[in-house]
DNA sequence: TTATCGATATATCGCCCCGATATATCGGCA
DNA sequence: TGCCGATATATCGGGGCGATATATCGATAA
């Protein structure tokens, strides 16, 4: 999981850990906790299983790996005076390998088997929808709207009457919650739809009727 | 966090693992996965901590302790006749202790430390809501409310205009939810709060003005 | 009768993630 | 010069999860 966190920010640039923790947090924060205690160990995997390396710390000099202290003007200058003599050394970077980058489509497209962090899991995924192809985001969409739709059914048929007046407002709630969610996927399928409807007329020439598949969001 | 859990379900009646995790995944269910891996380690934790303790097999005979399949009708009767000779041994049912009760109070009391599993704590301590008093209901409603305040305003003070499209709209949709659920929390309190005042109301002879009080619903 | 199958039931394994903590180094400032 | 806070890497203990290993029980079929 973490996995494809990481390899997705690696993906734009090389970044060493301290870092890609504050970009996780940052962009992906609201998804996640991310702590040393899963970052580096996940570094020492993906870099065990080849997906990553260490950028060779000679080539690069410090500007090409981003500071975390983003220096602004006047302490610029008399920072990159001083810099020319490149002292420090611990801050290891690290770049996404070929493999990496495979590994990250293969994570991206995993139908992963369902388990409590869907939720989580269908966000990462979606947050990084952009390196999939459109179908692929329709599939992506469609699984998890299969899920949300079990997820409700089963929350109605176990009976409304079950509980206390707690246990009931928090099982209303999260059914209301899980609506939403649908109703929000919903509306992704249908604009993933019309937009690639519209990239296939493009290329083609339109067929009379290429409206006909867009009615209604059927399963 | 699962200690809660099981002591919760074990206040109303002895029970076994397997049944209890049943129930687990009936009632909490839509909360969570509990898995074998974590509920009998639990166990064993709950009863090295003097939390728990093992019913004596042979006080309790095999009505005493719910079976999971629920026998229907004529399979009873034969079910019955054949259990006069009580075999079967394995299945150990275990029972909430005083001690168990105080830790119970404890967990549900306390303010956890707000990590990433504060939406799962929350709504398990509310569907033990029945356990607080008005008092700590309010609390527990409180806090909640706190932490999804805060959750709000650092999504607003991070930028709408921030990542790609799939991205925006994640936390779009993710800021929405979280204005419902504070909306949600918000109802909780004023009915818990009319709750309260019409019960002092009760006890105590009416002040002139008892509404005050409630107008609006400030963190 | 016996074989077999699915549900009941307990338990452990490896893996991952989390929060806390240890330990440096760096840059700025008094 | 000495100190502090931000930067940076790393490990530890503990808990949860999915998978799996056993075993027993009851029912059904051979």
């Amino acid at each position: 999981m973490l996995e494809l966190a990481i390899l997705g920010l690696l993906k734009e640039q090389p970044l060493h850990g301290y870092e890609l923790k504050k970009r996780l947090g940052d962009t992906l924060g609201f998804l996640w906790g991310v702590s040393y205690g899963s970052l580096y160990p996940a570094l020492r995997r993906l870099e065990r299983d080849g997906a990553i390396e260490i950028v060779d710390p000679a080539q690069t000099s410090r500007a090409s790996v981003p500071a975390t202290g983003s220096i602004s003007g006047e302490a610029a200058a008399a920072k990159l005076r001083r810099l020319t003599k490149p002292t420090r050394r611990t801050r290891k970077a690290y770049r996404i390998t070929a493999g990496g980058e495979e590994q990250f489509t293969r994570l991206l497209i995993a139908d992963a088997p369902a388990g409590v962090d869907e939720d989580r899991d269908f966000s990462l995924k979606f947050a990084f929808a952009r390196h999939l192809s459109s179908d692929g985001r329709l599939e992506l969409l469609r699984r998890r709207r299969a899920h949300l739709a079990d997820r409700l059914s089963r929350a109605r048929s176990t009976g409304a009457a079950k509980g206390d007046r707690y246990t009931r407002s928090l099982a209303e709630h999260r059914t209301k919650s899980t609506e939403r969610d649908l109703e929000w996927v919903d509306e992704l399928i249908s604009t993933e739809r019309r937009a690639l409807s519209a990239a296939t007329e493009a290329s083609t020439p339109p067929p009379k009727a290429a409206t006909v598949a867009s009615k209604g969001v059927p399963a």
